[in-house]
DNA sequence: TTTCTTATGCTAAAATATTCGCACCGGAAG
DNA sequence: CTTCCGGTGCGAATATTTTAGCATAAGAAA
């Protein structure tokens, strides 16, 4: 059903998981930069040993330095993040999700059209092209 | 601007936040049952005392036993926890993740026309009312 | 070549989180 | 009244996470 894994992270390994995650990959320093309460940097390439370790990161070199980036491809764990959240948050239901996204932020016409077309979209396919990712 | 609060949690206070989160309020009982692999009863009043010390959670007694819920509005968690996701796993794109929640799901055509409704309401609004809270 | 800078590998200490055990309390059952 | 049951309070052992330090390697600069 879901990632028991995610679930499975200490705080630190979370708080880089989704570093690496937003910005696709990151080496030590672009880690550290972003980190709150930064470590040293010991600490942290620590902490990215062990993501790597867990299977949840592989690095490749890039000139000097280590690059590392998550074994999961991002929409996949971004999809079942988001089921998380729509169970825990919004009682399993994509409607009140969906609710809140569009009430909430500030969010262009332009956008709310191309919204309006997915919905189009999948009202007859059911599950059409699959955007971009 | 986000709850830094949440990326504190340890790995068992986030699992027991979710738990109660999910059933609105739950007694030890309650989170024990839904914890994966659940500890001692000991360990869960541990626990849920660290977190109400932390300022997560409250209690009232139901009867003879403790019944906790968040301090924090659900809604208002699940919004900041929507965000979070949005912006790490899609570029902070709410039409993408608009995209992913209806292509994803098995979701009714009932459900979608509500949902074009609702995108049509914040094409007129912009910001109208706030749905509920 | 020698030195400086920027990496990594590895090890171990320190801090936190997780777990449980034992003592105590109140109500229901005997 | 005494015992049993299901609850809580608190303290401390254990396990995991988080942290940093020291040694080493490779390329750039002197």
């Amino acid at each position: 059903m879901e990632d028991y894994r995610i679930v499975r992270l200490s705080r630190r390994e979370r708080q880089i998981m989704n570093i690496i995650y937003e910005r696709g990959s990151a080496s030590v320093a672009d880690v550290l930069a972003d980190l709150p309460d930064a470590p040293s940097y010991s600490t942290v390439r620590a902490l990215l040993r062990i993501l790597e370790e867990k299977g949840h990161l592989s690095h490749e070199k890039d000139g000097p330095r280590y690059v590392y980036r998550s074994t999961q491809p991002r929409h996949h764990v971004g999809r079942s993040a988001l089921n998380q959240i729509v169970q825990t948050f919004f009682d399993k239901s994509v409607e009140k999700t969906v609710a809140t996204l569009v009430s909430d932020s500030d969010i262009s016409d332009d956008e709310l059209d191309r919204l309006s077309q997915l919905i189009e979209q999948a009202k007859k396919g059911g599950k059409p092209h699959d955007t971009d990712h």
